[in-house]
RNA sequence: CGGGGCGUAGCGCAGCUUGGUAGCGCACUUGCUUUGGGAGCAAGGGGUCGGGGGUUCGAAUCCCUCCGCCCCGACCA
């Protein structure tokens, strides 16, 4: 927290070019020396989120909301496709409903929030504000659905739910979130489990090409499922700090759901059955991968797809120049505005020097440096975010080699992430090995599935199982925590 | 809920040990000069020192008490 600044008086005496090195700083703690506060500065600094006045709670600026509406649109986009549609349910749920499904209440009871008053008077039953809407969603399709005609439901909601957390740091764990939950009921158990992986596919699409976010893709284990669910299928990421996040579920919920509310239609055969109903969600938590996985110690690096501006243009010029630049930029700018979201910065209040941190803070992916210079030679400096890269370009051919640079970091960001990656997965045989890598990164190891073996390791290690890979094959050479025959390969690794 | 840290101007902090007119940097306002990697000078505005109680002639400072925030753990998207 103060090493910085004891660094900086180093340089009191040191050389001009080195003032800006002090500059930074003192706003944004090294990625590498504190994970943590490197994360709380730069979503601070950025301007993505503010502190509530309430534990637990945050405000999500514009900044940072402009991509949350990013990613409703690209999720929504292919919701729409695979023929979900968008719906609202109620914040409260009684609390008979949320006891109906003996596991789901369970697993959820220890961080429900309770209305318990209407204006003044006590309520006859309790309201739970929705950790998840399953029971509610439950109950009202128990009502809608009659028929083998009725089915499939395949409706999602963009929703706020409350989980009363011991723990909070923003978009990754506060008391509210946003998010949103698909729910459906299907006629047989097939189409619900080809539902629940087409959905799991559905945010992978959204987090790798949208996101830059490489995950792994798998099914939880036992320990680890959903509270109701018969299996949950789940992408997990890599965080900067070798930590892994969950960072998107769907959940097979056999017929749990529909026994519990009722969900039954009378089939063709004239029997009435109950459904197989599927959920699945995405959350806020998505930015907070986003900011781990591509920041370093500069602040935010935005993949363009989700940048709320992509394109920063900072026009330089002194005196009698300044006019004129400003309208040649200005004219570079409404060029470009078809082809990207770009954002001219004439604030007369602050340096190019300034601007050129400000916006590297904030993560924009392109700057366009424009000056009396550039202009008689008719050429821009362009400078890449994700490399640091500075170039000139002739302007004529701006309007076809933006786009192409924006994919180019785009691209970029994503395999830089994989490499990281990669580059912290390893293959292991007996959980000893995690030691060497100080527990940190991603492991993968063969596992008997005795969840004895699990808790011994989290124990031990804090090291927990983050998933069964869908597509990794057994190693033979035993579960890395009691040595017996492995039955499934696992993913290893601490999790936020 | 355990461990640690911290509450003084919008932000970051000093002052507290040893009580005596509330300060510094950044930010903000105005003016002039500046502008190719965090500009300079000058003049300004801004505070119930987290809340309550106590000790005292006098409390940011000492005592009691409550509250809040951050980080790390256990629990969870």
């Amino acid at each position: 927290m103060t090493w910085w600044k004891n660094f900086g008086k180093k340089f009191k005496k040191q050389p001009r070019r080195f003032v800006w090195v002090e500059k930074l700083l003192k706003e944004i703690t090294p990625k590498s020396h504190d994970f943590s506060q490197w994360y709380v500065d730069v979503i601070k600094k950025a301007d993505m989120v503010d502190y509530a006045p309430m534990k637990g709670f945050m405000v999500m600026k514009p900044y940072s909301y402009k991509i949350w509406e990013f990613i409703q649109a690209a999720m929504d986009q292919r919701f729409w496709a695979t023929g979900h549609e968008n719906a609202y349910f109620p914040l409260l749920i009684p609390e008979n409903l949320l006891k109906k499904e003996a596991e789901h209440v369970e697993g959820f009871s220890a961080e429900v929030a309770w209305v318990t008053m209407g204006g003044n008077e006590v309520l006859a039953e309790r309201l739970a504000v929705r950790p998840t809407s399953e029971t509610i969603i439950g109950h009202m399709y128990s009502q809608w659905i009659q028929s083998y005609r009725d089915l499939p439901v395949l409706i999602n909601q963009w929703a706020n739910v409350m989980r009363w957390e011991k723990s909070t740091r923003p978009f990754l764990r506060t008391t509210e979130f946003l998010w949103q939950e698909g729910h459906t009921v299907h006629r047989t158990e097939t189409e619900a489990v080809v539902e629940t992986i087409q959905q799991l596919g559905t945010y992978r699409e959204v987090i790798e090409d949208e996101l830059a976010v490489p995950v792994i893709e798998g099914v939880k284990s036992a320990g680890e499922r959903f509270a109701g669910a018969v299996e949950t299928y789940t992408l997990e990421a890599l965080m900067g700090d070798g930590k892994a996040l969950q960072i998107a579920t769907s959940h097979f919920l056999g017929q749990n759901f529909a026994k519990a509310f009722e969900i039954r239609y009378l089939d063709e055969d004239g029997v009435l059955k109950y459904g197989w109903t599927t959920s699945w969600g995405s959350t806020t938590r998505m930015i907070g991968a986003l900011i781990m996985v591509h920041g370093d110690d500069k602040g935010l690096r935005i993949p363009p797809r989700v940048a709320p501006t992509q394109v920063v243009i900072v026009p330089i010029g002194r005196g009698i120049e300044r006019d004129a630049v400003i309208a040649h930029a200005t004219a570079l700018r409404d060029l470009l505005a078809s082809q990207c979201r770009v954002k001219l910065d004439d604030r007369d209040e602050f340096t190019p020097g300034y601007k050129f941190n400000d916006w590297e803070m904030r993560g924009v992916p392109l700057r366009i440096e424009v000056g009396p210079k550039d202009i008689a030679q008719q050429r821009v400096m362009l400078c890449r975010r994700d490399t640091g890269e500075k170039f000139a370009v002739e302007e004529r051919t701006l309007v076809q080699t933006v786009p192409d640079i924006l994919a180019d970091i785009q691209a970029t960001l994503f395999s830089q992430a994989k490499d990281y990656r990669n580059r912290h997965t390893h293959a292991i045989q007996n959980y000893q090995e995690m030691a060497q890598y100080d527990h940190r990164g991603f492991f993968l190891g063969d596992w008997c599935t005795d969840e004895r073996c699990a808790d011994q390791l989290k124990q031990e290690t804090a090291v927990t199982i983050r998933c069964l890979p869908l597509d990794a094959n057994l190693s033979g050479s035993g579960c890395v925590v009691c040595g017996k025959p492995g039955v499934r390969r696992a993913l290893f690794g601490r999790a936020y």
